[in-house]
RNA sequence: GGCGAGGUAGCUCAGUUGGCAGAGCACGCGACUGAAAAUCGCGGUGUCGACAGUUCGAUUCUGUCCCUCGCCA
């Protein structure tokens, strides 16, 4: 019989953390992050990470983990998440996946098998790009992969120059072997959701934003910078418009705070459509005074845990 | 009070030699398989400051008024 799987998957700053330690305190369960960015080191304010004192309530995985001179890939973190999940059925405790990322929680709980890459062939594309735009690139995979093509918008080069790195290493069309809409799970799996009105979630950002620069999110992004970091490390919300407002020059400090804020709110809707279209998905009200009970109470029913 | 500039989308502004008003941002919605806190797609916004005049037709031309900013007094 498949593991049990609990979930709290929600937007950024819904409050999925801190309502995360009371549930697992009382299912018995230990906290996986499915977080792109917690999982680094030394980004301990600009990515919100669970203070200590949660931590040693509850243990968690796959939070500072990760050394962000080194860049992470989803199959990465796939193979992290599933061997955290393992162990820690094997020691007859609950998984409690929680986080956002979500590409990263559909490859925890799904059975997604992530095609090779190459990056001598990825830098060609990259140059062919370069030469003759996105639309040519999608024109040809229009003919490799019609599938693919008409699934990618001729305007995201990122995604047409993975199509075709893919078809290229593997001889097969990208849109071979898997159906997105498709969303079966390998375990068994119950998932929550948080819910808040965007207004909320929206006064809620702005003052986490302040928290982060008063705890000094400048001089920890300062150190970041210093050590190297790696592609996805550097680009992390809070972090990436530090480093652009310090290359391209003169941004005042209120300007740079509206930066973050803008682009953490853009993140929140997207986070919010991603786990929308999630079918497996039960809502809760973060609001709810009564929501760490219902959750509780939703766990135990849906997968028999004491 | 005088002179100058300006009043167009929630914001910043473009524009119409007079013919159903448009960009960016914001906002809303969506897509998503080794960069996903990434990348990309779709969408609506309006008494064009007010009133009058000229005109088949005025946001556009004319007049008066109101408001804002700057300089001078």
């Amino acid at each position: 019989m498949a593991p049990r799987v609990a979930a709290l998957v929600g937007s950024t700053a819904v409050g999925k953390s801190r309502v995360a330690i009371e549930v697992a305190e009382a299912i018995s369960a230990e906290i996986v992050s499915v977080d792109s960015m917690q999982i680094y080191a030394g980004m301990t304010i600009g990515t919100d990470q669970p203070p200590q004192d949660w931590r040693q309530r509850v243990p968690h995985h796959l939070i500072a983990e990760k050394d962000p001179s080194e860049e992470l890939t989803v199959a990465e973190f796939q193979a992290r998440g599933r061997a955290a999940i393992d162990d820690i059925t094997e020691r007859g405790r609950v998984p409690l996946l929680v986080g956002g990322s979500g590409l990263y929680f559909r490859a925890l709980v799904e059975d997604l098998d992530f095609p090779p890459r190459a990056e001598d062939v990825r830098a060609r594309l990259e140059d062919e790009l370069e030469e003759l735009g996105a639309a040519a690139l999608h024109e040809r995979l229009s003919e490799l992969d019609p599938a693919a093509a008409t699934r990618i918008e001729p305007g995201n080069a990122r995604r047409i120059v993975r199509a075709l790195e893919v078809i290229e290493l593997t001889g097969k069309p990208f849109s071979d072997g898997y159906d997105f809409d498709r969303y079966d799970s390998i375990y068994r799996l119950a998932v929550a959701g948080l819910n808040r009105s965007r207004a909320d979630i929206y006064a809620r950002i702005e003052r986490r934003v302040d928290e982060m620069l008063d705890a000094g999110l400048l001089d920890e992004a300062a150190a970041l910078r210093a050590s190297g970091p790696s592609r996805t490390a550097r680009q992390a919300l809070g972090y990436r418009q530090i480093y652009e407002a310090t290359e391209s020059g003169a941004l005042s400090d209120k300007e740079l705070r509206a930066a973050i804020v803008a682009a953490t709110k853009k993140f929140a809707k997207r986070q919010e459509a991603w786990f929308r279209a999630d079918p497996r998905v039960l809502w809760f009200d973060a609001d709810d005074p009564d929501l760490t009970a219902q959750l509780i109470a939703f766990y135990r029913n849906t997968l028999e845990v004491p």
